[in-house]
DNA sequence: ACTCATACTTACATTTTTGTTCGTTGAATA
DNA sequence: TATTCAACGAACAAAAATGTAAGTATGAGT
């Protein structure tokens, strides 16, 4: 995330998928580790960084803010920060963001049937 | 892929995560660079080892070994090996797999939306 | 005996992601 | 004056994913 070398093979590969297939795109631009915990915590509205921090078991802040920040550069999230002190910043999804909910619903269906039939078969 | 320490933090924090969210653990399972491109070219129906080495491009043999195994431990394709010479395997989409074939598309409409309005702001 | 093809495996190197710790800002509060 | 708070940033370390290059087993064909 921080370092990305654009001169790698790696990095030629992720670019070609991504451009020939759109839902590698898509799923590139949730698979950072925390992204849909954020998703999931702001599909109620907007919250806080530190609610956000709370809100997330085991979240550093410092990934708490890679992740935002990732999210806000890919049109996920708006961040609107207000002059005050102690800061105040707050974080929402786009509508763009807010597109994702319900195909996530649905990933969601897809893992639970997933994670039932795996339980039921590794017995 | 190849090695996960089951002491690490990292694997700890996605372990939870995979439990408490189904989402989750879904985007897990297909999280792999060039899952998804397996999983296109399977769509179709099946395909041996070295069809879908020639199919994807770039993609090397030690790669895609690791994806097929992942997939194949994860339920998402089958494998059959024929007691052929020169050996025969051929690799398909199980149910659960195909069960995600229809939230693929729907991401890759998501994808589109989201890149044609990045390319229009990005100008 | 020797090569050929398929479907891998192994050892190693590089790149990317994630985690840990500490520091910063600037006003309010003790 | 020292401390506290929110929302980060920087330096470094560890872990995970990916890439490169070489080798293996099995027989069948020449």
């Amino acid at each position: 995330m921080s370092k990305i070398k654009d001169t790698s093979v790696n990095f030629e590969n992720k670019k070609n998928l991504e451009e020939t297939c759109a839902e590698i795109y898509a799923v590139n631009l949730i698979s950072g580790q925390w992204i849909l915990s954020i998703c999931y915590y702001l599909k109620q509205g907007k919250l806080r960084f530190t609610e956000l921090k709370n809100k997330i078991p085991n979240i550093t802040e410092r990934m708490l803010t890679l992740q935002l920040k990732k999210m806000e550069e890919d049109k996920l999230v708006s961040r609107t920060a207000y002059a005050e002190v102690p800061l105040r910043v707050e974080y929402e999804l786009t509508p763009i963001g807010k597109g994702l909910l319900p195909i996530l619903a649905q990933l969601e269906q897809w893992g639970k049937l997933h994670k039932s039939m795996s339980e039921g078969s590794a017995t």
